[in-house]
DNA sequence: CACCACCTTGACCGGACGGTCAAGGTGGTG
DNA sequence: CACCACCTTGACCGTCCGGTCAAGGTGGTG
């Protein structure tokens, strides 16, 4: 393994990096982690198949760097959207729509992720960052069963549930089995998680 | 490719080939089809590597006879669950439960399913299949809008998101991010698809 | 100019793995 | 017994692919 690490780079080194990160995303969400071959990707960004090893060390790095870069704006993209004087559920109900959203603008990036369970190489990389919602989640179903809004049940397993109907219904769309604008959609879902919590929805 | 089609088999051939289904069931589900060698498989099986291609003619027909096998249990399973005399919703609830249930019967084949997202080879076999129940579901949910219990929506909708509750509780449950026993998840899924249709639970 | 850090190339290596094959059982039937 | 269909073995083959490497730029600084 080349000391790829503490590395510096050009402007123009940053770019070539940038430009290996977007060929291999479009590669990875078609095709897969594992049948993305790295001389695709360096094909597809115009360039030799060692300089892929100039600035990654390893092909697993590379996923994981665009992984680790997508997951970042998602939790910011979240956070904006809740508004923090409302009360718990509708700040999940806001989470769920922006997540929707956002899911839908970057399809080709969480098709990535949908394609992807396999690999323990991979598998770990996934799994590292998702607790973060999670938690946050749990946090604020707590707040609603505080507030006497949810039932007393564990929370986890209202987490789990909107964090599932997101998933689903956004996956669906990726994959056009279902027919309708991501606004649309993401009202939708957002309507669905509210009923599903607490059996109305707040106007 | 040898012509394994077409073969007849003794009692014993069967025993042979049913193991090592089961030792390719085992290993596919803890470590994924990709990361699963067919040496793997027959070592685990006890047998020579050679034999695996006197019962199936590829790794991949080995896989698909797999997954063909446990989706008509599931089927089967969910059928049974359903009052033929009930209303559309509650069917669907019954199908939900039945499903939470099987999936945590069979922990080890369906953690096999999300695993395995990955490789083009596998993605087709696995799409097959899950069309069957989704149409059945779109069924329901138009009967259920006949009958005036569901707003007139997308039927596409509703039924991505009872699948995609089905799928994210269980999976959940796989993973050991929810305690509780398969009964009371089953039950609490079957509440909360009820509640996410339309707003209630019936009693 | 000399030097050095950064960048780019593509031939090559080595191990992994799906699949093949020739050879050797084993048991049942004419 | 001879024959045949079924079963079992493990060495072997061909290919694919992540990663390496030696060589060749290029541009900025003393």
């Amino acid at each position: 393994m080349t000391a790829t690490a503490s590395r510096t780079h050009t402007e123009q080194g940053l770019e070539r990096k940038h430009q290996l990160l977007e060929a291999a995303a479009r590669l990875f969400s078609t095709k897969g982690y594992s049948n993305t071959r790295i001389a695709d990707i360096c094909a597809e960004a115009g360039v030799a198949k060692g300089l892929m090893y100039w600035y990654f060390p390893t092909k697993q790095s590379l996923f994981a760097e665009l992984v680790r870069t997508m997951r970042q704006q998602l939790r910011r993209t979240q956070a904006a959207a809740m508004d923090p004087t409302a009360d718990a559920i509708t700040r999940i109900r806001q989470g769920t729509v922006a997540s929707v959203l956002f899911m839908a603008e970057h399809r080709a990036y969480f098709a990535l992720l949908d394609v992807e369970r396999a690999d323990d190489e991979v598998a770990g990389i996934l799994r590292a960052g998702s607790d973060v919602y999670a938690n946050d989640l749990v946090r604020l179903v707590r707040e609603a069963q505080r507030a006497g809004q949810l039932p007393d049940a564990d929370p986890h397993l209202y987490a789990t549930g909107v964090m599932g109907a997101v998933a689903s219904f956004s996956h669906a769309l990726r994959h056009g089995s279902i027919d309708t604008t991501a606004g649309e959609l993401a009202a939708f879902v957002g309507d669905w998680v509210a009923r599903a919590l607490q059996g109305t929805v707040p106007t």
